[in-house]
DNA sequence: TATTGTTATACTCTATAACTATA
DNA sequence: TATAGTTATAGAGTATAACAATA
C-alpha cells in the first residue's frame, strides 16, 4: 500500500497546476494569433535550426503526411522555406524566413509584455517568491 | 513614453510563463485522454450546473453549429445528456451523465495525481513558496 | 420580428495507405 | 530493400449561411 498523500499537498498540488493552467490559457488566449497554433508550434522548433520535415513531425508528434501539410501552408505564407538537402536527395531541409523569425519574435514578446505588466505592482519580495518557484517548477516537471 | 521594464523583471517574467506552459502541457500530455480537448473543457463547464447549448457555445469561444456538434458526440457517447427546457421550448438544457461525470473526476484526479508525485520529494519550505506563489499568480491573472 | 438551435456546406488539421524518388 | 516525403482519401473539428421552431 502506498503512503496516503497529506490533503495540504493534495491541494497544493490541484492549485500549483490550475494557477499554471489559467495562466497558460490566458497567454495563449490573450495575445497575438498571426499563425495557427500548430503552425507556431513549427516556427518555434525552426528558431534555433533547422530542421528536416521528419525531424519536425517527430518533434511536433504529428504524422509526416500531416507535416507535410502544414509546410505547405507555412511555405505558402512565406514564413518557411524547403531547401533540398545537398547531402541526402531524399530529404528537405525546412528553415525560418525573415517573416516567420518575426512571427515567433513579435508572438513571445506579446506573452512577455502580457506577463511583465500583471507582475509590475508585486514587492521584491513576492518577485522574489516567484522567481525561486518558477525554479522549482521547471525542476520537478523534468524529474 | 512609457518606463523601461527592468531586465530582471522581463526575465522573470518570460520564466513564469513559460514554466506554467510547460507544466500545463506535461500535465495535458501525460495524463488520461477519454475524450478530445474540446469535448473535456464541456463536461468540466457541466460540472457544477447544467447549461443550455447557446451557454455552452460563449464559454467554450465556439459557434453554435459547432457546439450542437461536439453535444452530438457526447450525447452519442453517454457523457451528457439533452433535455427541453420546460420553461423556454427553444431552448436545450445540457446535464453530465454519471459517466460524464466519472470522465471528468478521474481526469483531474490523474492531473492532480501526476503534480502530487512531483512535489512530494520538496522540503516544506519548498512547498511554502510554492503555495504563496501560486496565490500571487492566480491574483495577478484575475487583475 | 427576435431568439435558440440544427442542418447544409466548405475549409483545415488529423490520420492511414499507397506512391515516388533516393540511398 | 529501406527511408524521406508527398499524394489520395477519409474522419472530425472549425466556421458562416440558411432554415425550423418557439417566444
Amino acid at each position: 500500500m502506498s503512503d496516503p498523500v497529506p490533503d495540504a499537498l493534495h491541494t497544493l498540488a490541484s492549485d500549483v497546476r490550475m494557477a499554471c493552467q489559467h495562466v497558460s490559457r490566458r497567454v495563449r488566449f490573450d495575445n497575438a494569433h498571426e499563425v495557427a497554433p500548430h503552425q507556431f508550434g513549427v516556427l518555434v522548433k525552426l528558431l534555433h535550426s533547422p530542421r528536416t520535415a521528419g525531424e519536425l513531425a517527430a518533434l511536433e508528434q504529428v504524422s509526416a503526411p500531416s507535416m507535410s501539410r502544414t509546410l505547405n501552408g507555412l511555405c505558402a505564407a512565406g514564413l518557411a522555406l524547403r531547401t533540398a538537402d545537398p547531402d541526402d536527395g531524399r530529404r528537405q531541409v525546412v528553415t525560418l524566413t525573415d517573416s516567420g523569425r518575426s512571427v515567433v519574435e513579435r508572438t513571445i514578446a506579446s506573452r512577455d509584455d502580457w506577463m511583465v505588466r500583471r507582475l509590475k505592482g508585486l514587492s521584491e519580495r513576492e518577485l522574489a517568491v516567484l522567481r525561486e518557484a518558477t525554479d522549482l517548477l521547471e525542476r520537478v516537471i523534468r524529474a
